[in-house]
DNA sequence: GAGTTAACGTAAAACGTTTTACTAAATTCA
DNA sequence: TGAATTTAGTAAAACGTTTTACGTTAACTC
């Protein structure tokens, strides 16, 4: 069964292919079609079952209707979470959403910029890695919207929409400090994005600040790509041969190995010992105790984002360049 | 900077457009083209950092190197983590994926589908829900391979990959009857889908096997899409009421609901009270005590999707419709 | 040295739309 | 009444590829 053409519909309508075009796209009016020819034609393609060719439209208008995702991993909850609320409010405004995993890899991420250049999508939502800087530069000249999220570059001059990380690590290590803790860690990671860099500030400024010096030996930075063994490996003798009194993990998963390590060394949370996590998990809440936690304020960062991009879309100038920093929310547990 | 074409590169190579694209598509050398042209045209190709445009080639050929993939909620665990496997795979062999989640709604899942087609997507992967079989089997007539996974559709024939439900869910409540449990307790939903019909079937072939009577007491249908807090109390009323001392979660959103519960009443799970999770969460392993869960094969039917993908797309013909049942791993854990 | 074949390549149609520029008839205007 | 305008619609170009069918030469065969 051959798919219907909009050729096949001006034929079994009479009429010219541009006048069913202009009725499709609503342009009937505008373009004196005569209200018969126009009831005529949309019965034949609701009859029919006609969809317009996609394909075909995008190569004519040089546009699609989709929006590019680009995050770090579809099967972390913090970005799968975020995909499901863009990819919703992305699509009742009339936009798909096209998504893809970087794991990280500067390769795969240009990849996926040139796969979705290529792909002519309207617009790109990335959450990038250093290296990339050039090729979201090349997107910007060719003046498609480009919004980052979650973490920023500071070479590229585009829109941000991101959590106040400074802040939030910072308040996570106060609450510990009027808890009366002294010897606070941080395990953190080592890529090199800002957000990263962020909590580890807002840790360090927040421990000057109250006048508690900052030491080397109480922060663990895991390599980024390792195996979960050697994660929790390296967070057990921290745990272990330190006598730390609070611990602020500054990711999910970094969290969940640290728990683990917990489990194993059989270390209790309470009242001599805490633990923030950062990024909130399904875990956390059902732990015993429950974690504590820094919550994104995922909702927001999603509308924020869909609405940067379709001010976009929509305005025929350039707009103004905004950043916008949500604050995140710390989750206090017990 | 107007993007280039494949015009662009034959004007400065000198030659046809023809050409260019033989050696593009890597059929110069059946096609007879010198060994100086091709070099000449790669090297201005490699300089100028030449893409082809993926539409206009979708247009012609009307394929897209993309496949479909259509599921529940790309922000459950279970999908997500799915999701990246077939991404990664995919990838690999030079496929994209675009998803798309359907929460569960007969219209989402067949605007998407529509999208899909429209877009000329080569292969679908879906996760199907009761509602769509027509709409599949047009995909069929169209001779587009469609993997059904997760959920199989009786009246729909075609390929299927999931874990076999029904002997995981056996084995289950067997592992609960070996530990001298009486009163076993089903948590399901009552979506009407396959996978969770055989966990229910599962559960009551085992009772009856082992000379326990079935009681529609023990069992709670939550409703799909209602909110958590209104499963939390039917769960309550459930472990609260009845002399119940084990459970088997028919879902892993269900188990955390279950916990949370437990966590409230404060019971305890233990010699006298066991609990098993399906599909396993980063939640149960951390939990105390760790949660016994029954694992779905998520790597093995990853990789069945996409091989049969593949070869129904390499194959000139009509192949076989596979049934591909992977057998689910308990973990039991204490 | 005429006929074949191989080597090297190209012109142009086709994919299914959108959109610009145009026409013919009907109506209005002064 | 004749010119101007409006109404109702269309022909054809363009988007960027792939692919079919077709030229030229030059070399080979006998």
């Amino acid at each position: 069964m051959k798919t219907l053409s909009i050729k096949d519909i001006a034929v079994q309508a009479n009429v010219s292919i541009t006048t069913v075009s202009f009725i499709i796209n609503g342009k009937a009016k505008e373009k004196s079609i005569s209200e018969a020819v126009i009831e005529k034609v949309e019965k034949i393609i609701e009859e029919s079952g006609y969809k317009p060719n996609q394909i075909a439209r995008s190569l004519r208008t040089g546009n699609s209707n989709i929006i590019g995702l680009i995050i770090e991993d579809i099967s972390n909850s913090f970005f799968s979470r975020i995909a499901r609320l863009i990819e919703d409010k992305a699509y009742k405004r009339g936009y798909k959403i096209i998504y893809s995993s970087t794991e990280n890899s500067v390769e795969k991420a240009k990849e996926l910029i040139n796969m979705f250049k290529s792909r002519k999508v309207d617009a790109y939502i990335i959450s990038p890695i250093k290296g990339i800087e050039e090729d979201i530069n090349m997107l910007l000249t060719d003046n498609k919207p480009v919004i980052l999220f979650d973490r920023n570059l500071p070479d590229v001059d585009t829109n941000y929409v991101g959590a106040d990380h400074f802040n939030a690590s910072y308040q996570s290590i106060e609450s510990f400090i009027k808890q009366g803790k002294k010897n606070i860690a941080l395990v953190t990671t080592d890529i090199d994005v800002q957000q990263i860099t962020e909590r580890y500030e807002g840790y360090k400024k927040a421990l000057e600040d109250n006048g508690i010096a900052y030491s080397d030996d109480l922060v663990v930075k895991v390599h980024f790509n390792q195996e979960e063994a050697e994660t929790i490996s390296q967070i057990k003798t921290l745990l272990e041969s330190k006598k730390i009194d609070a611990v602020l993990f500054a990711t999910n998963y970094l969290a969940i190995s640290g728990l683990k390590v917990l489990k194993q060394i059989n270390k209790k949370i309470g009242d001599d010992f805490a633990v923030i996590a950062y990024d909130d998990h399904e875990a956390f809440e059902l732990h015993t105790p429950s974690i504590s936690t820094v919550q994104q304020p995922l909702e927001e960062i999603a509308e924020t984002v869909i609405k940067l991009i379709l001010s976009q879309l929509s305005s025929k100038t350039k707009l103004e360049n905004q950043q916008v920093i949500i604050p995140a929310k710390l989750i206090i547990r017990n």
